[in-house]
DNA sequence: GTTTATGCAAATTCTTTGCAATACT
DNA sequence: AGTATTGCAAAGAATTTGCATAAAC
């Protein structure tokens, strides 16, 4: 698992530009959503951070993330919920990004985000009011894949 | 909300073909399975039949009939399951109908299976393999969008 | 200085497990 | 009769709430 560094001030800029204050678990937190290219969950950020801060505080740290824009719920067929960040240009308080497509290995359980694949167009019964997309598409990833063929 | 009544023997029927038990609790559920025609999660279910079984026997009557193949998982945005009826042709022990489209209206919260659409083909980087798509389509329904109209 | 976030404790809610009694086939 | 299901109790997770302390702006 390669941990390629953030700039800090890509950090900062983030939690800025969606008014939350700059403290110490949203900095550590924010960090992790921006190395990890796949979806977390409240109990990946627990392992991760046991030492460093309390469990309801990460669970308050993901509820802020929400509200203001910064991440999105990544659809599931587990119980838990996971978490991903918005494409950065896209999502902010009040505008959303409304499709999202997602891909969960069933053989490493990530879940990633396909932001090259849109939603194809589809027509929906009469009377219905579109307002988000969601695909969740199951398999196995490319690098499981591999490992597979060996 | 309508409650249509549904043929005794398309009850047992259905039991028998998956190999279940024809017991009490699993009659009612299948039968509000049969009846509504949105998802419901095990604390609906329990909403309706708080009097009548335990919670536990609900818990495990969803398991059986999801294993047996008579109902799938619904992916919601919200933290508890949702189940549905599988289409019944398609989905057995063994084979499961494996797209789904679902649209949750944000006004009234149901979760209803779209059978009529299918999800469209799409490309998807080279080295996946992919077995499952689930497409959730959130929005206003067509019969709340007629009492925004009022 | 004011406002917001954190940590800890405790309460709720959700889900699972074990086991004896009961019901299904 | 033999096997699977149920109900109850209890354990274990997951999540939320309240409040005093501490940190951010």
């Amino acid at each position: 698992m390669k941990t390629e560094k953030v700039a800090q001030n890509t950090i900062t800029a983030l939690l800025a530009t969606h008014q939350l204050r700059q403290t110490d678990c949203r900095l550590d937190i924010l960090e992790v959503f921006l190395q990890k290219k796949f979806a977390l969950s409240h109990s990946d950020l627990e392992k991760m951070f046991k030492e460093s801060y309390d469990r309801v505080t990460m669970y308050r740290t993901l509820k802020s993330f929400l509200d203001k824009g910064l991440i999105h719920k990544v659809l599931d067929d587990e119980g838990t919920p996971k978490y991903a960040l918005c494409s950065t240009t896209q999502c902010t308080t009040h505008t959303h990004a409304h499709e999202h497509v997602h891909f969960k290995c069933e053989t490493c359980g990530q879940t990633s985000c396909l932001d090259e694949i849109k939603v194809p167009s589809l027509v929906l019964p009469k009377g219905f009011q579109l307002k988000e997309m969601n695909l969740l598409l199951q398999g196995i990833c490319a690098s499981c894949q591999i490992n597979c063929e060996l």
